[in-house]
DNA sequence: GACGATTGTCACATACTTGTCATGTCCGGA
DNA sequence: TCCGGACATGACAAGTATGTGACAATCGTC
């Protein structure tokens, strides 16, 4: 496989049991004990998936995590969070702060290789360039074009970055505060209500060609991108 | 296993023994007097598990469980008391403040072992927000629908929650008041009669596909999640 | 600098959810 | 069988959340 894995974990044992196990299935694996050293990994080499602790010293793994949606360089990486919790509100937070996954401790090694496995298998293709294509709903990130069965889907540049994360991302919810960090990106001081104003202009764009039906709300959550009807 | 737990104890006697016998399995005991200890120490460092002794010094093992069930971030942990009585009552009023089992005194530590493996094993999430499914009745979390044979099932966010919780806490009775503390969460202000209500939604909404036959009614004790008929 | 396209926000309309009641029905014990 | 309490059900009004159209500011292009 050779893909590289970067392990943020403050507790020596962990991270070196993890490290040796991961190596050992064939991941190139780095590991770093706090947010400051994983930054200082990162832009030295992007690393295909973050194994991120919850709880670390200083800068917490989730607002690591939070931050690395921000910021337009590391959005694409995908993250499973290592949690001690396993509590219900703290889930949801963990994927509020927009990770792909997460793994509860004491974990096997087994199970979180096959957590990486899922989540590589999941998120690589999409990582490139690849057109996506939903029942005959087509994206294309390289020549940034949305077709509909061959014929072309106007969408301004925020609907098109809108379209592109749901179809990535299909069969999930997610809130206007996700939406916007992993759409918008960076930080952005914007309503959370803006976010219905562009999901009516991607709907109303899909709408012509009965699409729009794949844009989903989910009362009291967010929204969702799914082929399922309602 | 390596999991922590937090024991409750006032009789210093019972508190050594236990402590020391739980420690030779394995487990990462760590032991208190009372509530405001145990307060302390959760605080600290979150256990897997609390033993509770039923009467404490100060505020009672009862009130104690109730108002971890209220606590958002103390919700998640499973709870076993200890206690000397062994009356119906007693046992009852366990449940009804959120123990997840219940020991009388005086017990082997053998017993106290199984029960402990047995709770753990129950509550411990595998891994991440699987989906769960039941004879073809399946809620994720993730993408946060319900769906009977792959039709989605219409659920307003309160029965979903609801849902939620059953469906992660099979074949137990809950009380009105517990499902207002678990699923409604910390305090509220309402009529316990309002959970008939919507256990009715939830039915109307399994109904459409016969799926209501899982919401049972306990009559004289409140409601239960299982796929075995009445 | 002018133009159209895009974007964030607002105000208002609409849809949905929810807690409570009043009333009808069921259950279990005497 | 009868009775009292527990439960089921339908309706409702208030509260929230979401959909929608309009508008002004901004941006990039010509």
């Amino acid at each position: 496989m050779g893909k590289s894995i970067l392990l943020v974990e403050d507790e020596a044992a962990i991270r070196e049991m993890v490290q040796i196990a991961l190596t050992r299935v064939g991941f190139e694996t780095r590991a770093v004990a706090d947010a400051v050293n994983a930054d200082r990994e990162i832009e030295q080499a992007r690393p295909d998936l973050i194994l991120l602790d919850w709880m670390l010293p200083g800068v917490s793994g989730l607002e690591f995590a939070r931050r690395l949606r921000r910021c337009d360089a590391t959005r694409g990486i995908p993250v499973i969070m290592l949690t001690a919790k396993g509590e219900e509100g703290d889930k949801l937070s963990g994927f509020e702060a927009g990770a792909d996954d997460y793994v509860v401790k004491p974990f096997s090694i087994k199970e979180l290789v096959a957590r990486i496995c899922a989540v590589l298998k999941r998120t690589t293709p999409v990582g490139g360039d690849r057109p996506i294509e939903v029942e005959g709903l087509r994206l294309d990130p390289v020549s940034h074009r949305v077709s509909a069965n061959g014929e072309t889907i106007r969408a301004g540049p925020t609907e098109f970055r809108m379209l592109h994360f749901f179809m990535s991302h299909p069969e999930r919810v997610f809130s206007r505060g996700q939406l916007l960090d992993r759409v918008w990106g960076r930080d952005v001081y914007i309503e959370e209500r803006t976010v219905d104003v562009h999901i009516r202009r991607l709907r109303k764009a899909l709408g012509s060609h009965g699409y729009d039906r794949f844009v989903q709300t989910v009362h009291g959550t967010g929204y969702r991108f799914s082929r399922h009807p309602e």
